[in-house]
DNA sequence: GAGCACTGC
């Protein structure tokens, strides 16, 4: 049934590799049938015996699929032999044979059961995307073939060139490579980078509407701003050309903020069963070309049928944290090499196709970075830290965690003093019992933070639905027909309820809370121009932390609980502090003559409050001494996002925590709870290890490396 | 008076 796929060639040669081996890399490319095919050969030769399959992928849609797929190829019953688990949904049972998950639930299951012995074997899609929670599991799986030792097997699989480094990383293991079924994608190169990639886009994508012969184009832009400009622009310059001079053409932006029937509509490809293919609108008419104007979105996550030109500008839009500061910065930069040839190989999937680079090959050769910085070395790691102090493995210490790419030494002290401000660990950075409630609950720190406190002070219904708001915020607000063609009139406001002036963690309370009195009615969402999706998101969310908290709730979790007792609380006082302790590490003072403030517990930042938030100022005009906030994202300038009004006196044991921090002694523990040990324990590690595999590991050597950069940066400041 | 790329438990 699936025998057209490459790499069913291959099933011997794969087969007496992972026999003889405990971990293998396999390097497919697109349209391999790896996601798949692996699966079922391993079924096939017995390793579903003593037990189960797991595949883990980094999107819920892609588990969803693929599980299905096989399902089918099998003939059996999706969520008997062949099943899926991602987050709300659980369809196996105990029939399953085959599981295929997102990996965010394979590092759930890790906190429950450690050693992970329901499976025989554990494969790693798509690798090669490096997210955060991938990376994870790459360094947990290392040490699980270890503790584990013959009794389990594990399959990376990546689409690129990089199996080197992680056959290296698992103690030079196997890389097999398998073909893809890609068609021929010409690159053309633009002699020298254009002044703006717009216009360029714009000539690039007429010139070949003009001359080429059918397919349709795809053009990848950084964000909602410049797509919506060029589909204006590719508008007006399509209906200028003269009638019948060529075929028609249909511009369509795609993005993540679109709402999703605008977006796509998502069918399962039978060429590339492993993918999905997405067909903006219906089957587009006769004779017509589409130019779709998208973001990344349309490098992994959704597969436009169709394309046989790509037009690709060099850039990209990345979020990326600066531990230092706390800051998050959303910054347009070049896409590195493995992107490039992502996006060139979105032409070749139904036939030969063409790639404009708008750019140079001396750039891509010389400027481009060969891989994208992984997300681990971009991202705050408070949440992660928590999770691996949680799983309390005798020999894991954090700051010599085996990472693929570790992230900066000042990254994990800067997550470890954030820990310490909210209590999840104590002074000698060993998880406290509030930190190891905290790990259980799928929230960041600081909102897994506030609830504990939240139940301690009576307000947990009300931290519930805060939390799950704050889960799905971006996706809440609908699409906004941002500043398009439309008039650009104000349109009536959509009268949510405001804060009471307290900020915004307050608004989105009521927001749910009203929602919640209209029985969670569709239309009352639209009218009050909310996506209905996220809504429903946070509703989900907010069940799935009841769920959570159900053993441990000292009060009620209704929404609609103790209306009488809310009553007196007009100043939500128990909310706001259960946030101020959740959100100690988030924590703003005011500067004494205006309106900006002053981070603390950083290098000081100034920062303002976010132009959109509901927080009031006083009669003086001046907003409150102390706020807490969600996040600090530095755009057009540096900004506080999701803030709220704190009071002195919560704020000043914060600040005598901050005075006696420590992060030496912080980040000396040993991470574990019998910390006599630790010394001895640290030291002996790699030993232990050279003993089990025989190859001599340098993690030590690594992590001694980042240490001595740290310290020379430090030593020059 | 600003606007946020994309995932996920």
């Amino acid at each position: 049934m699936a025998s057209h796929l490459p790499i069913v060639q291959f099933e011997d040669k794969i087969m007496k590799t992972v026999e003889d081996n405990a971990v293998v890399v396999i390097i497919g490319e697109t349209g391999s049938g790896k996601s798949t095919q692996l699966s079922q050969m391993l079924h096939r030769r017995g390793y579903t015996k003593s037990g189960i399959i797991a595949v883990t992928q980094p999107r819920r849609v892609a588990a969803v699929s693929v599980a299905r797929r096989v399902a089918q190829e099998l003939g059996v019953t999706l969520g008997e032999e062949v099943g899926y688990a991602i987050r709300f949904e659980d369809r196996t049972s105990d029939l399953t044979r085959i599981k295929y998950l997102t990996d965010g639930v394979l590092l759930r299951e890790s906190l429950s059961n450690p050693e992970l012995n329901q499976y025989s074997v554990i494969i790693l899609d798509e690798a090669h995307e490096r997210s955060l929670n991938t990376d994870i599991l790459l360094g947990l799986v290392k040490r699980l073939v270890k503790t584990r030792a013959s009794k389990l097997k594990v399959l990376i699989t990546s689409a690129t060139l990089d199996g080197e480094k992680v056959s290296e990383f698992f103690s030079d293991c196997p890389v097999l490579n398998v073909p893809g079924k890609l068609y021929p994608v010409e690159i053309l190169y633009s002699e020298e980078r254009p002044k703006s990639y717009i216009e360029s886009s714009l000539r690039t994508a007429m010139d070949i509407h003009v001359r080429e012969p059918e397919g349709d184009v795809l053009i990848f832009m950084t964000g909602q701003d410049d797509i919506d400009k060029l589909v204006s622009k590719l508008e007006d310059r399509v209906q200028s050309l003269e009638e019948g001079s060529c075929m028609d053409a249909i511009i369509l932006p795609l993005h993540g903020s679109l709402p999703p029937e605008l977006q796509a509509e998502i069918i399962p490809s039978h060429v590339f069963p492993m993918t999905l293919q997405v067909r903006v609108f219906s089957p587009p008419p006769p004779n017509c070309r589409r130019f779709i104007v998208a973001t990344n979105i349309a490098e992994t996550s959704l597969t436009v049928d169709g394309v046989v030109y790509v037009i690709d500008s060099g850039y990209v839009k990345q979020r990326q944290y600066n531990p230092s500061t706390g800051m998050y910065s959303l910054d347009i930069i070049q896409i590195s090499k493995v992107q490039a040839n992502q996006r060139a190989g979105r032409a070749g999937r139904t036939r030969p196709g063409k790639c404009y680079r708008l750019y140079s090959s001396e750039v891509y050769q010389e400027e481009f970075l060969d891989v994208t910085v992984p997300e681990i070395q971009r991202s705050s790691l408070a949440g992660s830290v928590l999770y691996l102090k949680s799983l309390d493995l005798p020999d894991i210490d954090i700051l010599k965690f085996d990472f693929l790419d570790p992230p900066s030494f000042e990254s994990l002290e800067d997550a470890l003093k954030q820990l310490y401000l909210i209590d999840a660990i104590d002074d000698t950075g060993l998880i406290t019992s509030v930190g190891q409630t905290m790990a259980e609950l799928p929230l960041e720190p600081s909102l897994s933070r506030t609830l504990m406190e939240a139940n301690e002070n009576g307000c947990l219904s009300q931290a519930l639905t805060v939390a799950a708001m704050l889960s799905a915020e971006t996706t809440l607000l609908a699409g906004q027909s941002s500043k398009s063609n439309e008039k650009k009139r104000k349109q009536p406001p959509p009268d949510l309820p405001d804060g009471s002036g307290w900020g915004d963690h307050v608004q989105l309370l009521q927001i749910f809370e009203q929602w919640d009195q209209n029985e969670f009615d569709i239309g009352w969402c639209k009218d009050k121009g909310l996506q209905v999706r996220g809504m429903k998101f946070v509703k989900d969310v907010r069940r799935q932390l009841s769920q959570l908290m159900q053993k441990i709730a000292k009060g009620s979790l209704n929404v609609r609980t103790n209306e009488r007792y809310k009553e007196r609380q007009r100043d939500y006082k128990n909310l706001r502090k259960a946030l101020c302790v959740g959100y100690a590490n988030k924590l703003a003072e005011r500067m004494v003559q205006h309106n900006g403030y002053r981070t603390i517990g950083f290098k000081p930042q100034l920062v303002q409050v976010h132009p959109s938030s509901t927080l009031k100022t006083d009669e003086d005009g001046m907003f409150p001494n102390y706020v807490v906030y969600h996040e600090l994202i530095a755009t057009s300038r540096p900004y506080m996002r999701n803030v709220c009004a704190v009071e002195m006196p919560w704020v000043n044991p914060i600040l005598k925590k901050l005075e006696k921090l420590n992060i030496d002694k912080l980040s000396g523990g040993s991470g574990h709870s019998i910390r006599e040990e630790s010394e001895t324990k640290v030291s002996s590690l790699p030993k232990k290890e050279e003993a089990v595999t025989g190859v001599p590991d340098d993690r030590e050597s690594r992590i001694q490396a980042a240490r001595d950069r740290f310290l020379a940066r430090k030593g020059k400041k």
